[in-house]
RNA sequence: GGAGAGAUGGCAGAGUGGUUGAUUGCACCGGUCUUGAAAACCGGCAUGCCAGCGAUGGUAUCGAGGGUUCGAACCCCUCUCUCUCCGCCA
């Protein structure tokens, strides 16, 4: 969400931020109902300052007066009026906030223009592409790769896109799980374990709803949704609530595992660990004085590069482009992992200032130490990392002559070996 | 799942239809006193929305939603959550 003032008095600012991130929204629409709610609002609390200012004379008579009648009969026509009104209002409302909700955050000055994510730029880029393995195939073209990773026995037991992770793959997992975990923590970090299933005000406040209500798995009986994100469960830990200015930043990390439908984007480029319905990810999140976000964003992003430099695989980082950021976003930046085999850039994490939009439908502050006033925190979260494509990644880059891959080696006191055969 | 109790400001805890946004205590902030601190005393101390350049004014909020009423923290209904006991159970 974002300042009604804002959205008020920069209305041409906005649309234009709008377009450039191709979203659609009802601006004039959300404004035309927001001057409609307004007036509403401003009739309704006149009449009934008439109304609590009648009262307090009424109290004072004789019930059984002729003027204690007649006074009520007049308040009885108030408090119709109101009630008329308040109907009035309340369809109104109910428009206005799915029409707010709808409007999304807009870009920061620095974000690369463009029309959609073949215009995303490469800001950085580390590893040498060439110097990975000669042996590299795609991870799923390996031999063994079945018995490391089974789809068939998953999608019997579940569907599509829900593999078992098999003795030395599901060890790789939880190394790299508990990897990312300790890196985090030692950047300052405190772990959650989280909640995986959230109700609908949580995936409200981060965003996920409305936009994004068809990517989630979600339970009817009781209204859940399956995170597609630790973000969620994490930055909603404290909807609600008020920091005080100086314990900013709060930093936290948590690992779950995500869940996303992929509605509309399954068929290309899933094969393998490429594109999964459960994954497992590490996520790093951040709530900062809205003056230290940016600066706070690119230390975010050191964070989650410096666990694919200590893995040693080549990643590139791309600034992304108006057209292609998400919709609670003001500016990200997304790590894509060299994968040997494929010969192709896989994303494994994204880390984004949502400076304070998730904030404000979070409604997350912290108190001024200098005024006392609360102001909105500004959040951002970045992954760090998702397992399964720094996995293939791995199995790609690292897949020798004899048909073993070998392991990093900050991973192999984690998984108690050198490298993986069959 | 069954039975009972409960949900009020940062915390504790009064309040059962009209000067209650809400007694009081604690915590916190400012002041007096003090060499300094403590104690004591005095004062301050919620948030959203609407109007206004602002001072400020209005309005709403006592778990959530609905109802009764001219008027609800208070009465009625529904829901959610917490606690105690029973049942089931990783």
């Amino acid at each position: 969400m974002l300042d009604l003032k804002f959205i008020r008095e920069h209305s041409d600012e906005l649309r234009a931020g709008i377009a450039k991130k191709k979203f659609t929204c009802d601006l004039d629409g959300f404004i035309a109902m927001d001057n409609e709610r307004r007036d509403l609002v401003t009739r309704i609390e006149s009449l009934k300052s008439q109304q609590n200012s009648a009262g307090d004379r009424v109290k004072t008579l004789d019930k059984k007066s002729s003027e204690f009648q007649s006074k009520i009969g007049e308040l009885r026509t108030l408090s119709d009026q109101v009630k008329n009104l308040e109907n009035q209002l309340q369809s109104v409302e109910e428009k206005w906030k799915m029409l707010y909700l709808s409007i999304p955050n807009i870009p920061h000055e620095s974000v690369p223009s463009g029309k959609n994510e073949s215009e995303n730029q490469t800001v950085a880029t580390w590893g040498d592409t060439d110097k990975i393995s000669p042996f590299a195939i795609p991870h799923y073209a390996i031999p063994w790769f079945s018995q490391l990773i089974d789809f068939p026995r998953g999608v019997k037991v579940t569907g599509a896109g829900f593999p078992f992770y098999i003795g030395d793959g599901a060890r790789i997992v939880r190394a790299l799980i508990t990897f990312f975990l300790n890196e985090a923590k030692a950047k300052g970090y405190t772990e959650f374990m989280a909640p995986i299933m959230v109700n609908g005000e949580s995936a409200t406040a981060t965003g996920q709803l409305p936009d994004k209500e068809g990517q989630m798995y979600h339970n009817d009986t009781d209204n859940f949704y399956m995170i597609p994100t630790a973000e969620v469960p994490v930055t909603n830990f404290f909807r609600d609530e008020i920091f005080e200015e100086s314990e900013l930043p709060v930093y936290r990390c948590g690992y779950t595992p995500c869940f996303r439908r992929e509605a509309g984007s399954w068929g290309k480029d899933v094969r393998g660990l490429n594109r999964l319905h459960q994954f497992d990810k590490v996520e790093l999140v951040k709530w900062t004085h809205p003056d230290k976000s940016f600066e706070e964003l690119e230390a975010l992003r050191r964070d989650a590069e410096m666990l694919l430099q200590k893995l040693n695989l080549p990643y590139r980082v791309l600034s992304i482009c108006t057209g292609d950021i998400g919709f609670p976003h003001s500016k990200q930046y997304d790590l894509e992992v060299w994968s040997g085999g494929q010969k192709r850039w896989l994303e494994v994490s994204s880390c984004s200032n949502f400076t304070d939009f998730q904030a404000r439908r979070a409604g997350i502050k912290f108190r001024e130490k200098a005024t006392g006033k609360s102001t909105f925190v500004h959040t951002l979260n970045g992954s760090g990392l998702a397992v399964p494509r720094v996995l293939a990644a791995i199995l790609e880059n690292n897949f020798q002559g004899d048909g073993t891959v070998l392991l990093p080696e900050v991973l192999r006191e984690f998984v108690g070996k050198t490298k993986i055969s069959f």
